[in-house]
Order: C-alpha cells, then structure tokens, then sequence
DNA sequence: GATAATAGCGGACTCTAGTCCGCTTGTCAA
DNA sequence: TTGACAAGCGGACTAGAGTCCGCTATTATC
C-alpha cells in the first residue's frame, strides 16, 4: 500500500463567481454584483428570510437577470461558496498528502476528513440547507458538492479495505451515503439548534460509526 | 434483563384523519372528500405533480377549505399515512413483545425493525418525502413520525447497551439520528431511483452500521 | 467607424402556496 | 320550534418563485 497517495478528487465544477466563456461586461458586472448584494443580505437578515425579489431591487437590476443566471435561490448560494468549497477541498487534499507521506493510516485520513467538514458544515449551514432543500434528485448541479463529498468518502473507505483496516465486505457505496446524510444540512442544524449537540459530539459519534466497521482479524 | 419487555413506545397522534372533538358533519364530510380526492389524485398522478388547487377543484370544494383543516401540503400527505403509520407501529410493538418472550435480545429487535422500517418507508416514499420536504425544524406536527422513529431506535439502543450488546459509551441520540437520517425520503429514494439499490442492500448496509458498534469484551 | 447579430436587460406576466373576509349553515339552548 | 352564535364555506386576494418578450447594448467583423 505504498502507492496510495494520490486520491482522485474530482475538481468542483465552478459555477456563477466565474466568468463563462464570452460573458459580456456588463453580464459579469452584474453577476458580481448579484452576488455581491445577496451576500451582504443574508448576512444581515438570513439566508431564509431574504426573496429573490428583494436581491434584485437591492441590486438595482431586474428580477430576470438574477434567473438569467442562477436558476433559483438555491444555485446562488452554491455560488456564494464555491470558493470555500474549493478552498476546502484543496486543504483537504493537501492535508491526506501530507498524511499519508507521514505513515497516517486510510482510517485515520477518514477520521481527520469527517471531523474537518463537521466543521465546514457548521460555518456553511444556512447556505448549505439553501442548496439542498430540493434534495438529492433535484438539478444535477446542485448535487455536484455532495458527487465530491461522496466520492472523497467512498474513496478513503476503499483505501481502508484495502489496508485491511475495514471489513472487506463492507458496502462502500452504502456506507458513504450514510455517512454523509447525517451530514446533511438540515439534519445538521437540527442537531445544532433543536438537540443542543456540540460539534465535538457530532464529529465523535460519526466517528464512532466508521470505527465500529473496523476489520478485527478472525481467530 | 429479564423485565425489558415493555418498550414505551409513545402513541402518534392522530391527525387529519380523525374527528376533532366538535366537528360539524359539513366539514367532517369533507374532510374526508379531500383526503379521498388527493388519494386518488395522487395515484394517477404521482404526489409532486398534484397541486391543492387540483385537489380542491376535483373535490369540489374551495381552497380555503382545505387550508382550513391542513396547514399544507405535506400535513395533507402525512394524515393519508396516519392509519398505516399507526398499523406499522403497533404490528412493531406486537412484534418485539413476541420477540422479547422468545428470547431475542434488544439488537436483534433494532435490527428488524430497521429492516421493517426499510419496507414501510419504499412503500410510502412519495408521501413522506413530501412530509420531510420541511425538514426537521419545521412545523412540530410534521415531526412526530421522527420523534416516534428516534424514540423507538434509541429505546432499543439503549436497551441493546444495558444487555451489553453495544458500546456503554455510545452516543445513542447520536447513533439514532444518524440511523434515521441515511433513512430520509430524499435519500431514500435518490439510492433506489438513481442508485438502483435494492432494499435488501439498504437494509443491509443500515444494520451493518449497527452491528459494527457491537460491545467486544476487552480482555 | 459603422453595422449586424445576439446576448442581456427589465418588469409585466404566470403559477402555486397560502390568506382572509363576508356570507352561509350547522348546532345547541331556551 | 326558534334564534343566536360561531364554525365553516368559497373564491378573491397576496406573496414569492419563476417565465418571457420587446427593447437595448455589447462585441465582432468589415
């Protein structure tokens, strides 16, 4: 298992903070500025609370120009964290490099990855819970974040197999899916703002579920 | 653990389906029209193509009235549940009082009734994932499928460590939520729809989490 | 610099979830 | 049986998500 450092992460497909090829100025300017405008308000008055309308006026541009470029409210707060998830993603890729150059077991990648996006979840819930209210069947590229997520996951789980450190027989396609709903943002903010559950207590539990698929030799 | 056969498994509440003390009879009468007309609305048409101005206009009936006994769409859906919803749990009930004279332990119990409870939710899918649309911080009364569900699996984790079956330190609101969460509607059924699994995979793969939190004596 | 093509604009419009008010009807007490 | 009260009615109305068409402005080509 020597030759197990490079994990293939998908890169995030960007989305709305770049420009498309052959975007006119005036198309950019207003995208920034689209962007611009919801950020400041949903800082001021939450995500939940502010209408697509209301960026629009803010903005100073038409209520079709917000949907000419983001299909609904859900796509621009995808928007708003592309750079934080690919900022997130590159950490994480340095960081499973680095681990594995110093002898860190799949599993123990595995651990250090859960516990890190407890904490990316915590500082993106509202925006996240925004992205996946229409759930996992909704339009392909709001599932693009969770594509990543789940195949970062099912990736260390297959790497862990194969140290024989998980159980062979384990469903790694099952598992992750498991592993990442209890991830999902409105689970999540549940948890937070109804349970009172830290995010230590969080992260501790998820980790208890994938230590509990530990492979224990036989005999 | 001889005295661990009686489960407090809470009653749901009956909504929509049942007389509110006081009912006139016109609106009893048509109380059950709506719920009859979405029914079979539903049917020919699927849950998410049906809109209540659809229902309203094939009961014959104004929107109105059936805002003014269902606060939405989803508390429309989930009284269509309410007597299947009641059946499941008391054909659970019976089932673990039978189990529990048989001998078998508290796990074994949790993993059937995971495995019951993967039926119950394909066979109810569309409905439910109109319920969970909310999410968890929505409207209470949407919530008392979770809250039965997450008493239950915790009752009989809890029941599972005090057998020593489990971990003694296991976080089992935790444990429960995260169980309950891979079970979600959304989640659900974008892994039957779209990753073509079976139930006996999810099924599986669910009671596979659970076993792996297994009490190994330390020695 | 001028012109043509089309991307982009704004806001009137549509659709559906949900609200609410004046009118009607069922129920209960006398 | 009658009258009073309030539950219940229907559909016009509001709000917000999303659509679309006639007009404008940008860009590429000559």
């Amino acid at each position: 298992m020597s030759n197990q450092n490079n994990i293939t992460l998908g890169n995030l497909e960007p989305t709305g903070t770049v420009s498309p090829k052959g975007e006119r100025c005036d198309a950019a300017a207003n995208r920034k500025l689209i962007l611009a405008t919801a950020e400041k308000l949903f800082a001021q008055h939450g995500v939940e609370n502010v209408n697509m309308a209301q960026i629009a006026q803010a903005a100073q541009v038409g209520k079709g120009t917000i949907y000419r470029r983001f299909a609904n409210k859900a796509e621009l707060c995808l928007a708003l964290m592309d750079s934080q998830m690919a900022d997130f993603q590159n950490v994480m890729l340095e960081r499973m490099r680095k681990m594995t150059a110093e002898g860190v077991t799949p599993l123990g990648q595995l651990d250090q990855f859960l516990d890190a996006l407890v904490y990316f979840i915590e500082d993106h819930a509202p925006l996240l819970d925004e992205v996946q209210r229409e759930g996992l069947l909704g339009n392909y590229d709001l599932q693009v974040p969770h594509f990543w997520l789940h195949m970062t996951t099912s990736g260390l789980l297959r790497q862990a197999i194969e140290a024989r450190e998980l159980l062979p027989q384990l469903d790694v396609a099952y598992i992750a899916d498991a592993l990442l709903a209890s991830l999902r943002a409105n689970v999540f903010l549940f948890q937070r703002q109804v349970r009172g559950f830290s995010l230590e207590r969080i992260s501790a539990g998820l980790r208890a579920l994938v230590a509990g698929l530990r492979f224990v030799e036989a005999e």
